[in-house]
Formats: structure tokens, sequence, C-alpha cells
DNA sequence: ATTATCTATAGATCTATAGATAATGC
DNA sequence: ATTATCTATAGATCTATAGATAATGC
């Protein structure tokens, strides 16, 4: 039954990668350890001699899920970013989504750990967005700064407020048009 | 131990504002029935005489939850509910604040009607704010309607990032001064 | 007699642990 | 010999139900 080290940590990566996605679509509460492990490959049992607990698990899978929007965000401007961001496509599909969006209300529940987690995460992201534009001096590096977090918490709270809508509603739908009219630059 | 038609329809009542409440600091996986009765003052064997389920105290919650914070929007002119809205008080106290922010993120995993729920109530929302400006005519009508739809999300997205930071960290803070910035109307 | 609430419990599920199994790596 | 995984299960908790209790309202 036992495998390579090297095969163990690729199973540990794994199972924090299939909870990651599972978390974003049913939320932390929504998977169980053994679902997860079934969905991963294994039994529950193994479980815990990989992660100390349910909690340490949340912690990972957190960060690896952030990681992976921060990593999303550097291939395309920050214009096509926010436009993908707020479609269609984005908020119909979680479980490959934005983690920022799926997780933070979750994460506003949990021990300060995660929390620690996701405040890292959006640092990441907003590092990202800016490193497309420098500034020329320290006041307008601030407002720049200011200017992106404010628009990812737009993001967020559009996605989030139209992911509560029932599907193909008027209003899920209106709410994403609204906000890309108002965060996305103007076309001439 | 039965008591009179009215005291049972303000008990139903009390047990649904208990929901409300216990649900915006927890979550709806975070209250068992067991732990909202005894919050309400009631045993748990009590709830299914009112209830037919749990999911059917959650639609119930959510409509009183959303009702209360559309409600609150009425009072003060949109200025001065979006600043009281992006306060470190209202990320402080969920609890107390606003349901559709509190609640979206468990919202977008329920089942259709609870959403519908939501969309209802994030419509009575837009229509107080909208209530204060009439426009003259359709065109600038539909875009100040959009304009507030966007304000709305932006509201919320700032709050839940700010609550999923550590408590007390700069990010928080960050987050709810960067958006105060870029939504209310600026001074001269 | 009706019915709102209470006591007690069934059955499912969840986190976590104990001990067995079997392949790696000394 | 070590250890990653599996089988089995303990103990807690959760939703829901059944039957008893006692005050209302005919």
């Amino acid at each position: 039954m036992k495998i390579t080290k090297e095969q163990a940590r690729a199973n540990r990566r794994h199972v924090v990668e299939t909870a990651a996605r599972l978390f974003r679509e049913h939320g932390y509460d929504g998977v169980g350890v053994a679902t997860l492990m079934a969905a991963a490959g294994f039994t529950h049992g193994g479980f815990y001699k990989q992660f100390a607990s349910k909690a340490e698990l949340i912690a990972e899978a957190a960060a690896i899920g952030l990681q992976q929007t921060a990593e999303r965000s550097k291939g395309s401007p920050p214009g096509e970013f926010l436009r993908k961001y707020l479609s269609r496509e984005h908020r119909d599909a979680p479980a490959d989504g934005c983690s920022l969006a799926a997780m933070c209300g979750d994460a506003a529940r949990q021990d300060p750990m995660v929390k620690a987690v996701f405040a890292d995460g959006l640092e990441s992201l907003l590092e990202n967005l800016e490193r497309d534009s420098p500034q020329p001096d320290e006041g307008s590096r601030q407002r720049a700064r200011a200017r992106r977090l404010s628009n990812i918490a737009h993001a967020v709270g559009a996605l989030l407020l139209s992911r509560a809508c029932p599907d193909d509603s008027l209003m899920a739908d209106e709410i994403l048009e609204a906000c890309r009219l108002e965060i996305l630059p103007k076309k001439t």
C-alpha cells in the first residue's frame, strides 16, 4: 500500500487542490473530510496522517486558491482581467473562479490564521496588478494602490451579489453589467 | 404549556429574528436548530411545529434580514448610508449589520427560493436609495439605477474583503478607506 | 378538543483516532 | 523498520420525528 515519499507529497498536494476546488463550490462547511478524500481518490482515514486537522487543510487550501487567483491576474492587462472577472462565465463557474470572491464570506468566520492567508493573498493580487503601471512619486503610487484595491472590492462585490441572485435572473445579469460600466475603462 | 395564538405568532417571529442575527454572525451552516431555539428561549423539538424544515427558516430569516437592511437605508441620504456602511463599526458588528453583505456568500449556495428572496431584497434596497433622486427621463433613470447598483456591490465587496482580513490588520482598514475615497461624493 | 411547546430519541453525518496492511528505503 | 494508506469505529452534533404535557378556546 505504501508509495514513494515523492508520490506521497504529490498526493497531499492533490488533496489540497481538490479541497480548494470543492470549498469554492460548497464552502468550508459544505465539504466533509470523507467527501473530500473520496473526491481526491483516497479513503478518509488517511487524511489525518497528512493534516493535523480540517482547520489546517482550510488554511492551506485558502493559500493555494488565492495563489492561483493572483497567478492568473499576471497574464493579462488589468482591464482585461476585470472584464473576464465580471463575465457571466466567471459567475457561473465558482469552482474554477476567484477564491477571494468564493471564500471571503466563509473566511470572515474562520480563525485568524485563515484570515492572515487571505490578507496575504489579497496583497499578492494587488502587487501583481500594480506592477504593470509604475508611478512617478509616492503620492500617486498610494493613490494608484487605493484605486486598485477599490476596483478589486468592487468586482468581488459584483460577483458575489450576482451569484446570490437566482440563476438566469435579470437582476443577476444587471449587477454584472452595471459594475462593468462603472469599473472598466470607458471606450471612446 | 400552551399559550395564546397571538403569543405563538410572536414566538415564531422571535425565532426568525434570532435566526437572522445568528445566521449573519455564524452562517447558515454555523447555527443548528437546537442552538437557535435555545438562543430564542425554547427547546429544539418545538421548531418543527413552526417550520417545515431548516430551509424554510433560512428563507424567512433571509427575507426579514434584508427587509431590516432596506428599512435602515430609508432614514438617511445615500451618501450618509454609504459612509456608515463602510465604517469600522459596521465591519466589526456583522450580527447587527447588512444581511446582503453577511449572507450573500452563503446565499449563493442555497436553493432558488433563498436566492429569489435575495434578489427581491436587493431590489427593495435599490428602490429605497433611488426614491430620493427622481430623474427627468428614462435614460438618466436607467443610468442612476445602474450607478446605485454598482455602489451597493462596491460597498458589499469592501465590507466582505475587510472582514476576511485579520481583525485590526492594516489591510482590513486600508480596504475600507480606499473604497470610501472612491465611492463617497468628494468634498470640495 | 385543539395545539404550542417539551422530552426523548432515531438516523445520518462529521471530525478524529486506533490498529492493520503493505511497499519503501535503510 | 518506517510510514503512507486503509478499515473500522468512537464520540459529538445535526436534522427531523414521535409522543407527552398543559393551557387555550370552542
